[in-house]
DNA sequence: CAAGTGTATATAAACAATATACACAGTAGT
DNA sequence: ACTACTGTGTATATTGTTTATATACACTTG
């Protein structure tokens, strides 16, 4: 029971999701800090440890801060840890919104190239709403 | 002055795109397809042609020219050269639809991981629209 | 100085793009 | 008919970039 146990074990990624494994293990970890579930200035396991806890290496977990430290989400301190930022929450949300953002534009530009009208694209997006 | 003769060499594809070259013509191709600028049973320029007027490389233009085969757009005949199909202009507007409904599927995702509400999602993309 | 932390370097696998050599289809000359 | 040529699509081996890894290194604290 021993990796069972792990508090971080429902982050682990998925090569199944097609995206890279330190970009599943960074949305995981803004989604937990965003919905307020890490406080600020508490710490976040060891590289070791999360690499461990989620079958990934070393490097991919390293990765994964990184990401979340340009993002003003968590920071970090060799020799010492890897801690939420006072604004994490804040910065978490910024980011997501600002992957959203992109990711409508990538749509847009799409529709753009397929000659769609924007009513229609619309449209499109409330059928697809309505329909889960 | 031979280069700019070419008659697709608006369709060239760009490193600052960032989408793989072969992505790119073939995203360009089928936008011609689907226009009507490129009747049924009309002959395409022949790989290495395209090549030299796109200036990549003859394997990026044959990834392109699969991608679109296997939409149903064109169609290869070893030996004698590459086709507009006869329901391509169907097909490529299919094709586009459907990359236009992954791009929006894909906001979809990003807006619930940033627990974005519905309404708020639908705004940001008109708010988009209009900021045009 | 010992145990824990983050950091950096060298390596393997997958994808994008390339150059080069190969195989097929039509056709002009004989 | 036959052959060889020219043009077409096809396949193989190579290079550079990205993802992921294992291993060794450097920093902080008790």
């Amino acid at each position: 029971m021993s990796s069972e146990s792990f508090p971080f074990a429902a982050l682990a990624p998925s090569a199944a999701r097609g995206l890279p494994f330190y970009r599943q293990i960074a949305d995981a970890l803004r989604r937990e800090v965003a919905a307020g579930r890490l406080a600020p200035g508490s710490a976040l396991p060891s590289f070791r440890d999360m690499a461990e806890g989620l079958l990934v290496s070393l490097i991919t977990v390293k990765r994964a801060y990184e990401e979340l430290e340009q993002e003003g989400v968590i920071y970090r301190h060799q020799g010492v840890g890897t801690f939420v930022a006072e604004a994490a929450r804040a910065a978490a949300r910024e980011a997501a919104r600002a992957a959203v953002d992109g990711a409508l534009t990538a749509a847009l530009a799409a529709a753009r190239e397929a000659g769609m009208a924007d009513a229609e694209l619309v449209a499109l997006l409330t059928q697809k709403l309505s329909a889960e």
